[in-house]
DNA sequence: GTTGGTGCAAAATCTTTGCATCTGG
DNA sequence: CCAGATGCAAAGATTTTGCACCAAC
């Protein structure tokens, strides 16, 4: 968290930007929600109920700062908004989602499974392979019934 | 097409769906234009001109009942609008789609290469993959200078 | 004939923008 | 101070919906 708040403070004056209550609040707001993924209008509302001097207009723009110093990630899931994930980490980039087309549930994967794929695919096209965005589609755990194998 | 044109047509009966003229059009400008992935703009200005006759409403029904037949596929590359693939083959499922983010275009990947990965995710987490959407964002061969190694 | 489909326009959403005012550095 | 940020409301853009009429099957 106190290197959350140093990386960001670095990258918003590299970029020249401030950081103020409202900008405090919303990323309070990702940080303890990491593990969902929240829409805009759901940071809003819980940025609202920890502060109502907060207006939609600057939940937008602000996540869409926070998208290009890249401390969010923007996912789209087809429910007609976007949505927006805390970064885990550029470096080693692993953004799988698992959607179960039962249940609805999201799950993140948390390691990056695509290196050698990647690699496969500079070689044979020549496509330099900087990120991804992955969703596998399919049945949980609970929802496909078999614990076993 | 022969082939697509009956696969369509049983589909539809089996789902009570009917095959009309303004259909029959936007299916032509999807067959016609497998490589890209368009609008629901964009299709509905390529069939206004093949008939006026159509409404932007019907266009938009009309995909929908495509995708949920799996004749086409909804895809979202972060341009503010929908985009709608043809569904080139839903078994061997290779929804890849590697984006160049220097020059903006979107190349498409004939290969599933995920397969150990969802064999491993199966193993690993007991979610058991129907199907996926992977978008590779990196430098094409045009824009990453290095056509050698 | 029935049932489903269409075009149109209105409505519902989601997102962006103009502007006067405010505030962080 | 002054460049950048805010809230609000209006505008834009995309998508959905109600309804009277039309057309496949």
């Amino acid at each position: 968290l106190i290197t959350n708040i140093n990386f960001l403070k670095d990258k918003l004056k590299e970029k020249g930007y401030k950081l103020n209550k409202q900008r405090k609040q919303i990323i309070e707001v990702i940080n303890e929600n990491k593990e969902k993924h929240l829409s805009i209008d759901e940071i809003f509302n819980y940025a609202k109920n920890m502060n109502s001097d907060i207006g939609i207009a600057t939940v937008y723009r602000t996540l869409a700062m926070l998208v290009e110093i890249e401390y969010v990630v923007k996912m789209d899931f087809d429910d007609g908004v976007s949505r927006y994930e805390f970064n885990t980490n550029s470096d080693t980039h692993k953004h799988h989602h698992l959607i179960c087309i039962k249940c609805g549930e999201i799950f993140g994967l948390e390691e990056d499974l695509l290196g050698n794929v990647e690699e496969y695919i500079f070689r044979k096209e020549g496509f330099l392979i900087k990120d991804h965005k992955v969703k596998f589609y399919g049945y949980c755990k609970r929802c496909n019934g078999s614990t076993k194998k």
